[in-house]
DNA sequence: TCATTAAATTGTT
DNA sequence: AACAATTTAATGA
């Protein structure tokens, strides 16, 4: 199924392009954005890869160029609690890459991506140097934190329709993810991989929050039309 | 650019 | 889990 961090290897200076998806480096002053620039790296990560995994030190504060990403950790019984997913634009490890410490989670490629990659000591450097750049982690951080917690709550609700409307609306939230815009590139299958239900019920969620006015489905993606929505969904199962 | 074919994704049982 | 239907991507004239 998967091999470790292959990211490590072939890995090579970032486009033009891609360095245009990257929220933060707009953020940064001239000089700044022109170091960060040269010590980025990016690689890809075949579907089932780990871009990092539990207690392995930090040696980068990672980021989601193309793809997706799945955030998990295993709690004391052995199973495995997914917190997000990580769609383009997503940036994340800053908590741990703050305290130098080990990783707390697991980061799986759901799909075929490209994952960047900030050298930790050049992450310190932007923390020690750019106004815009704390600005930007630490508005992260706080997300992150909304982020865990609504995640718990995900995890114990068991409406399967609304723990895939609450997930969407995770995956869609603008201020950690501005590169998602409003359509949503997410297979049905890589949904159900994330949330941790079957396909089919999956696509029967999907379907009740289209009926709902909340989403529309398309083909390998799906269209956000009321993020509120999804966010106060509540179940309307029968008893 | 268009037509054909393969691959991926979705909808249903 | 399996199958058919649909959409996209790739190929080559």
């Amino acid at each position: 199924m998967s091999t470790d961090l292959t990211l490590h290897q072939r890995r090579r200076p970032p486009t033009t392009d891609e360095l245009r998806g990257i929220p933060w480096l707009r953020l940064l002053q001239p000089e700044e954005r022109a170091r960060a620039a040269a010590a980025l790296l990016v690689g890809e990560a075949a579907p089932g890869d780990y871009v990092c995994r539990i207690g392995k030190p930090v040696t980068y504060w990672f980021g989601v160029v193309e793809g997706l990403l799945k955030m998990s950790a295993d709690n004391a019984q052995g199973l495995t609690m997914t917190f997000a997913g990580l769609p383009p634009g997503g940036w994340f490890g800053e908590g741990t890459a703050l305290k130098r410490e080990p990783y707390r989670y697991n980061i799986q490629a759901l799909r075929k991506s490209v994952v960047a990659g900030l050298p930790i000591d050049s992450f310190h450097w932007l923390l020690d140097h750019s106004i815009g750049f704390n600005r930007f982690v630490m508005n992260q951080l706080n997300e992150r934190l909304g982020q865990f917690i609504a995640a718990r709550e995900i995890d114990r609700m068991n409406s399967p329709d609304v723990r895939v409307a609450r997930s969407l609306a995770a995956l869609f939230n603008p201020a950690l993810y501005p590169g998602v815009g409003e359509i949503l590139r997410i297979t049905q299958q890589e949904l159900a991989y994330l949330v941790g239900l079957s396909r089919q019920r999956v696509n029967e969620a999907l379907a009740v929050l289209e009926a709902q006015q909340a989403i529309r489905i398309e083909y390998g993606g799906l269209r956000v039309l009321n993020l509120s929505a999804l966010r106060s969904s509540v179940s309307l199962d029968k008893h």
